[in-house]
DNA sequence: CCAATGCGGTGCAAAAAATGCACCGCCCGG
DNA sequence: CCGGGCGGTGCATTTTTTGCACCGCATTGG
């Protein structure tokens, strides 16, 4: 929307934290996109931009217009996507942040699912920790989080919640197979390969270790469950996962069992919004549909 | 705000139902409007006026557009306050729809309080009857409403209420001045003048009439309550108000009684304004002032 | 049945606005 | 103390918007 444009300069601006940085990504000279904001600002009543040394920062009224700015965008977007709707279209964009453990089964099959509906529909998906995904929604950024044991703030709305046992991932020939359910001693005085610190299913080893005077000594710490999943193939160690990101493989090689309901909190995985926020139609379908199947899980 | 320019031009066309009367509203040539609204229903994407014989009208699609731009505007100047605040100017705009019964007391007592405080903030004071007040409300118009017996639609949100039995206003020397309360019944074997039935005051008193199988038959129907008060004075007959609108008069010569409250139910008089919105800090504050000042009548 | 009227829409030239370029003064770091 | 990067500004140029004249069309009223 081309009457949006100024608040766009600003938000590079703001982004960029210089004017004349901000001008190169959107393509316009400097004194251009300064006369923009400086007459933007004029006419809104208040600078919107600390000018410092080496740049420009927003001010708290700056931060206000860009939050305004957002909640507009987002808005716009949603009235477009229920005209598309009058007209039959069922356009739209769905935009949505997730923990690591939704990406090789759950969401594939769920955004196959709604696209087969919907072909006009598309999709990004953001692989973000817990605490980013909340800023995401926060920003307008994402319309969706879907994400293991988030923080929880006060601008984050949750729309589904299902349990999600941490469970250990281990070759098919690992001593510990043997055993239906582990103890979280038996996994801590093995050589195991954990998530880093910022993930869900970290926080709650290291809370669960940290109450039995133990500690999570891993032997590899990576962002990446993918890496988890395979390393354990190579070395008898043990990773850790929930459920929604596992499938037992076809040839057997993979073994899942669960840790002790007395010794590791069983987690949550949640679905939330924006608080408040009216989400755009398909956005909202979209939401509805991940509830139902979670629930179905 | 000039980068909702294209908005404003699309308001007027939908309210004079033709681009060449609402290019003269907005002092410029058809052409340009035209050109203007043709531009941004391509880049929207979608029309928003039907093109009918001897004008345009708003199609859905238009509908929520400026629906869309209303809270928009709402939600920038709501921005502008808070901006306002943050540098201490304290400015804005008030608008308030109400009933007549606030018109010569407690609104004017109010705003002059709030004046003393905040000089800088304007109001717009508009008289409207339960039902249009609502209206006013959902279309942005209005912050505010304080009004007696409102039809509760979906988009009214409740701030306050406090309740207000009919009271009979009439000349001291009247006969049914010697009951300290009265029954309805008293009221329509009088000669009465009473309130035009989009009131609430009406609906109350038609309502309890038809109950009893009486007949509200009033010598004088009006719109204003002001009308009736003075009315009394001329002639031996009574009128009908809410107490919030009555003050006894220095000389004694008008007399308040209620009506029993077996024949009437006692109304409520509301403080409300639209759903889910939220409102321009002086707004705000304005409705956390009239809610205490209801409170401690 | 046909002119008159009023409507939305369009081509084109004029007016207005936004932009790019060159340059200023300023402040910080070396 | 000076060089580089910053925000800001004057001016010519480009792009966008506007006004004017006019078209085709539908309704209306004689």
């Amino acid at each position: 929307m081309k009457h949006l444009q100024t608040f766009r300069l600003i938000e590079a601006a703001a982004r960029a934290g210089s004017m004349r940085r901000a001008a190169e990504d959107m393509n316009i000279t400097a004194s251009a996109l300064n006369r923009r904001i400086n007459r933007f600002e004029e006419e809104f009543g208040a600078a919107l931009f600390e000018r410092i040394p080496g740049g420009v920062r927003l001010n708290p009224a700056g931060e206000l217009v860009l939050h305004h700015y957002r909640g507009t965008l987002s808005d716009l977007s949603r009235v477009q996507g229920q005209v598309a709707d009058l007209s039959g279209e069922r356009r739209g964009h769905i935009s949505i942040a997730c923990s690591q453990a939704l990406l090789p089964y759950f969401l594939p099959r769920e955004i196959a699912r709604y696209r087969a509906e919907h072909p006009g529909v598309t999709f990004s998906v953001n692989v973000r920790d817990r605490s980013q995904a909340e800023q995401e929604l926060a920003s307008y950024s994402s319309d969706l989080a879907l994400v293991f044991e988030p923080i929880y703030l006060v601008d984050f709305e949750v729309l589904h919640v299902i349990p999600q046992p941490v469970n250990v991932v281990m070759r098919a020939d690992h001593p510990l197979a043997r055993k239906a359910e582990l103890r979280l001693r038996d996994c801590l005085d093995t050589p195991h390969v954990a998530p880093s610190v910022q993930y869900g299913v970290r926080h709650l080893l290291d809370f669960a270790a940290r109450r039995g005077t133990r500690r999570v000594a891993p032997v590899i710490e990576t962002e990446s469950f993918d890496l988890i999943r395979h390393y354990v193939l190579h070395e008898g160690v043990i990773g850790f996962q929930i459920p929604i990101g596992l499938k037992r493989p076809d040839d057997g090689s993979l073994l899942f069992r669960p840790i002790s309901e007395r010794d590791l909190p069983t987690g949550n995985l949640i679905l939330g919004q924006m608080r408040g926020r009216t989400l755009p139609v398909s956005s909202a379908r979209f939401a509805m549909q991940l509830a139902a199947a979670l629930r179905d899980i």
